[in-house]
RNA sequence: GCCGAUGUAGCUCAGCUGGCUAGAGCAGCUGAUUUGUAAUCAGCAGGUCGUGGGUUCGAGUCCCUCCAUCGGCUCCA
């Protein structure tokens, strides 16, 4: 007999010849059509095969990722089949699902592929998922295998790197596919598809290699639901930074000025002083002084901070100065500066740590087609500071730094965030500098620390930055991409090379350990994920204009300016719109501008000394005194905005 | 940098297969209206159609160059 585990938990048994088919005819019953793959232990059985296994078989539904991922990847497969019928001579090399559908490389060779194909392409694979066709999987010989793909080079280097006996094709139709296997039973299931966009991708992910055509869909059991995941994209869409950024008056990009680089407008400006006020003040709090340094150094700096060599001069941005022999770098990043400031005066171990802020301005060269509105550009500002300890007070300076990158993430409501630990990757240390020794340590400080506060975190072998490993705060933006805000970074590279110093209890020399540290990360794409989670509606404290009088019409223009005193008065950030226009397009304009409260005033408010005040999306707070409004800001400024410690 | 797409007024967009002085709504300006919870009415003004070249009797429309933007890839100190 085999055991069934049903998605609900319970177990029903069948005898040894069943097939999935059989099983999942019989247990969709209560499943309704939800039940669309299926698992042994921790094996994918083939659907086509008669279950000979003992144990367990686990369903997947399609809400399960594991479900998803079976339904993906086997409309990859129908999509691979769709474009071999519709280009002759095409290679396929991989196709898997990824998080929001599938997508398939294919060299398409003379082919040229755009999205005025898209139709066509989709019409083919619904043809051929009306067929039914069962998904069979079958063992092959390395021989056969490689004799089978004689023409395919990306198939073949695969299938090269594979053991003789584990390599499986799976057929469904008339179409072959090496394959490992975490299918649906048949391509009937597949009703919806949607070919999304196509996009160059190298072989491997190696830019030395050639570029194949990735071509990017998403599929569903029913239409209504492709319909729905459209219809939420281009609500997200509605979201974007850029979008919204453009919509409040924000920020703005020039030709003329350059690409990458962002021009903040007045209420822009505004908003981030805001955010760099609030974190100033939590650093006061934590010990943190502030530095201020020069946005350009010379080339010499970073040959000696050892960056020069690591990114070659491409990355940098040069500086002519009239004599010939000097040259001056745009700075990519502030630390190198910081160290020097250290190494302005000797220092003793009861003086540590020192921790030097400034928000810091840098320019990097970023490729050109990898800018990205305010997430990626080519000059930003890092809220960057540099704690130079000792190595006894490490664990504990990096924690105080967690708990002040959580604070900053809580007083702006970020609660989706997820964190990593970038560490070295084993085989590959030659893109690293410093002692293997250095490295646990520092490693194993930030491991210590994440465990400590708690952290839901992953650890990421490769990702370390060359000087060292580091803790990342990333957040997804509305498209689900995710991007890297806060970071942590330990560094025992820079303070040897700059040569730091402190004077030990032992009267002898020590080398100071050296955080980097970015609670923000930068300035522009913390703004730009902020505006993508809230949608433009800024926490209270933050939003550039509180509140708006809207004056019912001109005659009030003086109760108008007397309320509005009364506003600032309370520190109220607030406008009138006083213009002879009517109370609806006011309001219409008040509400897409997206200003948390509108205060409305006419001869009513007037003649009783108070307002009517309307919340954006058109809640009535009713008619109260000015007094009981500044009540109620101050409470939801609370609500969000506390104290730092 | 690479692959694909896009670029028309401050903004959002029309402009079919090339054919008279390039259209609309919003924003702006002028006037009327003095308004009670998401657009009052009328008039006016506003564009070398991203740039440079080419094909053509004729180019917003077709071809090429460059620039910028968008979706990805690579990269991310």
């Amino acid at each position: 007999m085999i055991k069934i585990t049903l998605p609900d938990g319970t177990i029903k048994e069948f005898s040894k010849s069943s097939t999935p088919m059989d099983v999942a005819k019989n247990i969709s019953e209560g499943f309704s059509r939800n039940v669309i793959s299926a698992k042994f232990d921790d094996d994918i059985i083939e659907t086509s095969t008669p279950l000979t296994h003992d144990g367990s078989l686990i369903l997947y539904t399609w809400k399960d990722d594991e479900g998803k991922k079976a339904f993906w990847h086997s409309s990859a497969h129908v999509l691979a089949q769709a474009l071999e019928e519709l280009y002759s001579g095409i290679k396929l090399t991989i196709g898997p699902a990824i998080e929001n559908g599938f997508y398939y490389d294919v060299d398409f060779e003379k082919h040229i592929v755009s999205d005025k194909d898209f139709k066509t392409i989709e019409n083919k694979m619904i043809e051929i998922a009306r067929g039914k066709h069962e998904f069979k999987m079958k063992t092959v010989s390395k021989d056969d295998a490689l004799t089978f793909y004689k023409d395919n080079e990306y198939k073949t280097e695969l299938i090269e790197n594979l053991e003789d006996g584990t390599i499986t094709f799976c057929d469904h139709s008339s179409f072959t596919d090496l394959c490992r296997g975490g299918h649906i039973p048949n391509t009937g299931i597949i009703k919806a598809v949607k070919v999304l966009s196509i996009a160059g991708a190298y072989w491997r992910g190696d830019e030395n290699n050639k570029q194949l055509t990735r071509v990017y869909g998403i599929s569903f059991p029913k239409q209504k639901e492709l319909t729905e995941y459209l219809h939420l994209i281009e609500e997200a869409k509605k979201r974007d930074h850029r979008k919204l950024g453009k919509e409040l008056e924000l920020f703005t990009f020039s030709q003329k000025v350059g690409q990458g680089l962002p021009l903040w407008l007045p209420k822009g400006a505004a908003l981030r002083e805001r955010l760099e006020n609030f974190l100033k003040k939590a650093q006061k709090k934590a010990g943190y002084e502030m530095v201020i340094t020069p946005h350009i150094g010379q080339k010499e700096l970073y040959v000696t901070s050892g960056h020069y060599a690591k990114y070659g001069e491409n990355s940098f941005q040069p500086i002519k100065t009239p004599k010939e022999d000097e040259e001056f770098l745009l700075r990519p990043m502030n630390c190198p500066h910081h160290c020097e400031i250290y190494n302005a005066k000797p220092f003793s171990y009861r003086e540590l740590p020192k921790r030097y802020a400034e928000f810091g301005t840098v320019y990097r060269y970023e490729q050109s087609g990898e800018l990205h509105g305010l997430t990626r550009v080519r000059g930003f500002t890092q809220d960057d500071a540099h704690i130079f300890c000792t190595e006894e007070q490490l664990d504990s300076e990096f924690k105080n730094v967690i708990d002040l990158v959580l604070y900053v993430f809580g007083s702006l409501g970020f609660e989706n965030f997820t964190t990593q630990v970038s560490v070295r990757d084993p085989e590959k240390t030659d893109k690293y500098i410093g002692e293997a020794k250095s490295w646990e340590k520092a490693e194993n400080a930030i491991i210590n620390a994440v465990t400590d506060k708690k952290l839901n975190f992953i650890i990421v072998k490769g990702e370390a930055a060359f000087y060292g490993p580091k803790l990342d705060f990333m957040v997804k933006d509305a498209l689900g991409r995710q991007w890297q805000l806060g970071t942590i970074q330990v560094d025992y590279n820079l303070p040897k090379r700059f040569d730091l110093t402190y004077k030990g209890s032992d009267n002898e020399l020590h080398r100071p350990v050296m955080i980097h540290r970015a609670p923000f990360g930068s300035m522009e794409r913390f703004v730009a994920i902020l505006l993508e989670h809230t949608g433009g509606n800024f926490p209270l404290w933050l939003v550039p204009e509180q509140a708006i009088i809207l004056s019912i019409s001109e005659k009030y223009e003086i109760y108008a300016e007397k309320v509005l005193n009364l506003l600032e008065n309370n520190e109220i950030r607030a406008l009138v719109d006083n213009r002879n226009e009517t109370i609806g397009k006011k309001i219409r304009e008040a509400e897409m501008k997206k200003i948390p409260f509108m205060i409305i005033i006419g001869e009513n408010e007037e003649k009783e000394n108070k307002i009517t005040v309307r919340q954006h999306g058109g809640n009535d707070l009713g008619l109260i005194p000015v007094k009981e409004f500044a009540e109620i800001v101050e409470t939801e400024i609370n609500k969000t905005l506390k104290q730092f410690k």
